[in-house]
DNA sequence: GTAACTAGTTACCTTTTGGTAATTGGTTAC
DNA sequence: GTAACCAATTACCAAAAGGTAACTAGTTAC
């Protein structure tokens, strides 16, 4: 591979973790659509207790996924009126994410608590 | 499955997650990693130069990096002194996750720059 | 001495992120 | 009317993240 090409595809390879990175940032993101791909469709109460994330940074979170057509978002004419939140059939695309970094987490955690 | 082992599971996986994001976070780390991970050894003003991170910013990624054992730090008795920074054996571990981000990042600019 | 190269460090600042607590607004049950 | 449930939203605040510019320190070449 010539010095040209590697550089071409190193900057390839840069920009597409950060683009990646720009859409699933923060502290949440890949948390609420591990839920949502894995368990499917959750309502707004429940995806908050269940992750732990306050009402607020939650619909933010959601609102910036909804906007990226990761999460689709359903209200449904109950009384009192529930949200219904699910992934989309694009965020299955990030299944290949989610789960490697699952895997890591768990890979690391053992190595991490194995040794000290 | 049941409701208890479901609820076990998520949260194995919620804590896998944030485990993961808790060394790889920010919007550098991953990127420094891609480098070192798929192109082998940099020196730090090749790095900085490369990923268009300012020497402060990477100093102190290339220092949380080490901590995690992720990347090692070696100083060349050279004049004038240089230093290599390399991806650790464990570095590795994280290609998964590093490859399908890259590959996520790639597709969904496709499908952003196809659509607009 | 001066310039240039190496690898950082320091001071300073702005923006972003994330958190708590209280509140809104609509509906139902008592 | 009052309490309770749902889905947010608002105001306020603290900490973290990230950026620029200038500077340190050691060595070499001129």
């Amino acid at each position: 591979m010539t010095r040209e090409s590697s550089d071409v595809a190193c900057d390839n390879v840069h920009s597409a973790i950060q683009d990646t990175l720009y859409v699933v940032n923060g502290k949440w993101k890949l948390v609420i659509l591990s839920i949502l791909v894995n368990g499917g469709i959750r309502r707004f109460g429940e995806l908050s207790r269940e992750s732990g994330i306050s009402p607020r940074i939650l619909s933010k979170e959601l609102h910036e996924l909804e906007i990226n057509q990761l999460v689709s978002r359903k209200v449904c004419d109950t009384k009192p009126v529930t949200v219904e939140y699910a992934a989309t059939e694009y965020a299955g695309t990030l299944k290949e994410v989610i789960d490697a970094m699952v895997r890591w987490g768990q890979h690391h955690r053992k190595k991490i608590t194995g040794q000290e």
